[in-house]
DNA sequence: AAGGGGTTTTAGAATGATTCTAATTTGATA
DNA sequence: TATCAAATTAGAATCATTCTAAAACCCCTT
């Protein structure tokens, strides 16, 4: 459980990465700092906003937007991803199964981990949810985009497509 | 790997559930179908439409969402979201860690899951990605919301606020 | 061959989160 | 106080997805 002094530990960490990356603490910057250093029901950009508006009522979206794009940039908040990219399908495999998500290119392959047996279970047990499915990626670079990049370093830049929305 | 004959039998099973279903299989949806059991490249609903008008020009993207719809009910797909919500913010813990999301309230908690060690460099052994991060989600029903599900079943609704979007 | 009636398909509008843009405001510093 | 970059704004643009109401299609019966 969270005590006072690790939200103040917390929120200065924020801070002091956001100085270091050379932008000001803005009084409304502040303000969503503090909630996200407060909340533990992981909000969304609306909740965000209606809840800096109380504070400072003339604060648009696009100010929170730029405020949370600034701490992903310096590593101090955590997106919970659930708006990214267009959804993919797998009709071979029908189940639910890990996948390797390619950062740059978007090529997506399939894992082979079996999952630990009675894993839903023991979650259930310990945290009361009844868990129903799970979802497994892993996130990185393929070996193609690998080779890009590499030839791309050398020098020899051959052909090389960057992709536009490459970090989702 | 997959053989012709693993393909012909994926397509038969997506056949007989769409028939149990008790819809029927147009042109326009077998060839929907025939892409997804043949591609192994997890493709989005542009490239299915894309791909579908090669052969049936005049197809709009409602049937393709709408043969989709059919296959995720009958569970023969499997849908990769990353399209589905508005994303969520977590800056207490801003490192990488798992989720419970309930499926009725988008509520969504932390789970203490301490990820194996080493685990990326062994995927990227076997797989050639590199791998830099990784997402694990578990969707169920949250407490709360399973004790509204029972009071609803036993009759004596009381206070029941059910969510619009619930499945996603 | 004609007509009914349910299913399928369509085009386009609506929605909602996110990103972009260009103009305005703010605030620190000289 | 004047200056100027940084911060902020409103609103437009984008894009995947969902919705809607009308049109097309298909099978069945006569």
């Amino acid at each position: 459980m969270a005590t006072g002094s690790d939200i103040q530990q917390r929120l200065e960490e924020m801070r002091t990465a956001l100085v270091k990356r050379g932008v000001a603490i803005t009084p409304k910057r502040a303000k969503v700092l503090e909630i996200l250093a407060t909340s533990d029901d992981h909000p969304n950009v609306g909740d965000l906003h209606a809840e800096v508006q109380r504070w400072h009522p003339s604060t648009s979206l696009a100010t929170v937007y730029n405020t949370i794009e600034l701490l992903k940039e310096t590593g101090q908040v955590l997106e919970l991803e659930f708006s990214a990219a267009a959804n993919r399908y797998d009709g071979r495999r029908p189940d639910s199964h890990p996948h390797l998500v390619c950062l740059e290119c978007q090529r997506i392959d399939d894992l082979e981990v079996p999952e630990p047996e009675g894993i839903f279970e023991a979650i259930g047990a310990e945290t009361g949810y009844e868990v129903v499915r799970q979802r497994l990626d892993y996130y990185g670079i393929c070996p193609n985009c690998q080779k890009k990049r590499e030839s791309r370093l050398s020098g020899q830049a051959g052909f090389v497509a960057l992709n536009d929305r490459a970090n989702y």
